[in-house]
Formats: structure tokens, sequence, C-alpha cells
DNA sequence: GCGACACTACTACAACTGTGGTATTATGGC
DNA sequence: GCCATAATACCACAGTTGTAGTAGTGTCGC
């Protein structure tokens, strides 16, 4: 079974999450630099702590090197988070997003066309009483 | 011109907001009681006046009475949400949402075996070396 | 014209977030 | 052995968020 998730990251977590992800097993350091280094190292580390405390993140002891290793695949993680996003921001409809993927200039024609025409039909289906 | 949004809405806020958006323009007691009402009226306006001050909504004052009415649109603010969510979390990459969307139960055939498609392609793609 | 409300204004406060300071403790090179 | 470097541990602090207490002021029914 999986550990429980407590909290939510918060965007800035996430963000070091990500790296987090690709790195695979890394010490702090190793995320430091592989993030823009904006922030302070100790600022990462610090997220990394909450990160693991919030259960993403597993903390393995080489020695008295810390090794941060992913807890959960960002899978799992962005199925919840893109479940809670669309259940309370975009409160179950799907038309908002098909409106955005509609206009993303990185998707295909044929994507392009079906989230045109699906706006449409359900425009459709909206005008009926 | 819009006026600009300074910080965005906390989860909460939204919620709040979006009875705001189902209103139209109503009295804080309004907000509250179409609320699920688990919090206090004081809380409700609390959070009325901070989304006021991030810009979403404008507060009319009817003599001593205030009435929050939605400054942007819903369809303007979830757009901006929904770019950084997918910019953010989802880093630009459509797949972990045509995956969400693929096990949705509300969808037609149509829209599941679209994004199912969609997957399978992607994935095609993926193993090119 | 007073009491019951209702509305606003001001305040509090703990938890969480983002950021980094301080101090202590290895560790590796010379 | 000693110093620079790097890691950890612990702490601080302001801003945000979620929640509500207190107090003042109208307003309406009687």
């Amino acid at each position: 079974m999986h550990a429980a998730l407590k909290r939510p990251l918060s965007r800035t977590e996430w963000t070091i999450m990500q790296i987090c992800w690709k790195l695979g097993r890394a010490t702090a350091r190793q995320v430091h630099e592989a993030s823009d280094r904006r922030r302070d190292y100790r600022t990462v580390k610090t997220l990394l702590d909450r990160i693991a405390a919030k259960g993403f993140l597993r903390i393995e002891k080489l020695g008295r090197l810390s090794l941060f290793v992913p807890a959960v695949t960002r899978q799992r993680a962005l199925s919840e988070v893109i479940t809670d996003f669309v259940d309370d921001v975009l409160e179950r409809s799907v038309a908002p997003l098909y409106l955005h993927l509609a206009k993303r200039d990185d998707l295909s024609p044929e994507e392009v066309a079906f989230f045109r025409r699906q706006l449409e039909t359900q425009e459709e289906e909206e005008d009926e009483p």
C-alpha cells in the first residue's frame, strides 16, 4: 500500500518535486544545482525536507549524506492533483479545459479540431431548454 | 483595459469566487447563504474582502451596504489559472491530462476514445530513438 | 426610543510558505 | 594536524491563509 499523502504540495514544492522525479535519487546539493538556482541551497533543502514530511519523498541515509528519493510516482501525484483541480477549480466541467487546449499552439491539428468540435457540440446542448 | 490581477486566489477563495460568479452581484450575507455554510459568516466576509483586494471582485456601496460584484469573468480567470496549472504543474505536457480525462466516467464514448487514441500515439512517438 | 438584529470595521492568531541566517560537524587535501 | 569546504541541524521571520472574536453602528418592529 502507498503511504498516505498528507497535505498537497505548494507550487514551489511542486517545482522542486519535478526535479526530484527527473533525478530519481539525489542529494539536496544536486537538486539545487538542477534547479534554476535563484534560491539559496538551504531554501531548497528546507523545501525538500517539507516535501519529505508530506510523504512525497523518502530520505535515504548514506553515511551522513541524505539522499532524497521519490516515494510516489509522478503519474500518481499528477493524477491526484489533476482530479482535485478539475473538481475544485473547474467544478467538474471540462469545457474550460477544452477551451484552453483548443488554443494551445503545440498540439496537433487533429487535437485542436477535436476540442473545437467538442466545444461546439456542448454549446448546442446548452442551448436546449 | 482589465485591472491587473495581483496574486492568484487560494483554493478556498476560489470556492467563494465561484459563488460570486453564480450570484453575479451579492451581499456577503447572500454569498454566505449560498455557500455550504460550514464557515462562519465573518470568515466569508474576510475572504470576500481578500478576493476584492486581489482584484477579482469589485465592491459597490449601496448606502452602507456592500455589494460584491465580479470584476473578472469566470472564463478569463479560469483561462489564467488553467494556463498556470498546465505550465507549472504539468510542465506543458498534456499527456497526464489526457490520462485523467480518459478515465472520467462523465465523458462521452467519443471523448474517451479520443484520449485513449492520443495516449497510444504519444507512447509510440516516445518509443522512437 | 429600545431591543433585536444585521452589517461593517478592526483585530487575533495559529498553521503554512518562502526565504535564508547561525552553528555544528564531518571530510578531504596539503 | 589544520583549514577550507560541504553537509546537517536548528532557528528566524515576514507574508499568506483559514478561521473567527469584539466592538461599533444602523435599522426595523413594536
